[in-house]
DNA sequence: ACCTGAACACCGTTCAAGT
DNA sequence: ACCTGAACACCGTTCAAGT
């Protein structure tokens, strides 16, 4: 008689999860807070996902675009090393204002699509292979990527205990790299 | 009358729970688990550590001292650029051969004492001392470490997705960094 | 078609009771 | 002094019953 009676949309849902995560981290995700959040009882997220890892992984995918964003609005209007450091420094800012949703992005990184990974990392390729030529580009690629995904995560956990100025080392880094991998200066 | 009889010693559960974590991730470790592996009933961990936390800490000291060993070993007898090499390559052999634990060792870094985790990078200082010149030391500390970390990281985690060497891309990203950083050749 | 209460098998943790 | 069973408050997940 009363078929359909929806009270919470699949988006709400993900959208109460992910600022969950973002305030308390992936371990304190539980479906009675995002059931509680969008107004439902826990079971019923059940008909939207299929268990709270895929949940963890609809989350994961919405971050993914967020960096993703900040990375295009970085790199726009510049070009060569100029565009490599303005994303460095726009991945790191979004890593460090969202420490647990960047945390959520790179655990697990083999499960889900590729799709809205790749769309994070393009720009970024195509500013090393023009800076390292194209027989280094993918070599190169994975040098900076790896470099950043380090030093933010060291960064947000508190690894960097030496002292020193930190923003100064992400920037000799950057530094180094760079020379260390521009053909025209070897 | 019978006042002690101790069935589990802290090294056996420290040793139980390795092993635990290194098989099935810190996310896997369950006290009962513990509990049974050293035949004992899950409340009587109590009396050794205070939370699962503590425990998990512990581990995490171990782990450390483990990876450090094997530091050492690969800088034996080597001096400048080649240790540099001999001990990355060490630090990834061993994060690869037990990623759960590498994972631990690198999740809550803020807590937990810096003795073990200094001696582990102390080595690696020295020969970057070395090589990058004292007042650049630090900052080549970090950028190695940086690399390091995330290098490991995205490879046990299967973010390497676009093909080619990753052997390759490890040893050009050291050799970029080597080139960049070196005061000689600047 | 969607939502719910009740139940299940698990957690980590506490504590009084045993020896 | 150490160990234990029982209990507590939580989990994620399933499912029959409601509308």
């Amino acid at each position: 008689m009363c078929p359909a009676q929806v009270k919470a949309t699949t988006d709400e849902i993900v959208s109460a999860a992910r600022d969950i995560i973002a305030q308390s981290g992936s371990a304190g995700l539980s479906l009675s807070a995002v059931a509680e959040a969008v107004g439902v009882r826990a079971p019923s997220l059940y008909k939207r996902f299929a268990s709270r890892a895929a949940l963890m992984s609809a989350v994961r995918e919405v971050a993914l675009h967020e960096l993703a964003s900040r990375l295009r609005v970085a790199q726009q209007k510049k070009r060569g090393r100029a565009a490599v450091r303005a994303m460095a420094d726009a991945y790191r800012a979004w890593a460090k204002r969202e420490p647990h949703l960047y945390q959520l992005v790179h655990e697990h990184a083999a499960a889900g699509p590729t799709a809205a990974a790749s769309a994070a990392t393009a720009p970024v390729l195509e500013e090393l292979a023009a800076l390292a030529g194209p027989d280094n580009a993918l070599h190169a690629a994975r040098l900076f990527t790896s470099f950043l995904h380090g030093f933010v995560s060291m960064e947000n956990n508190g690894s960097f205990k030496m002292g020193g100025s930190v923003d100064a080392a992400f920037a000799f880094g950057l530094d180094a790299m760079i020379r260390g991998v521009d053909r025209g200066s070897r």
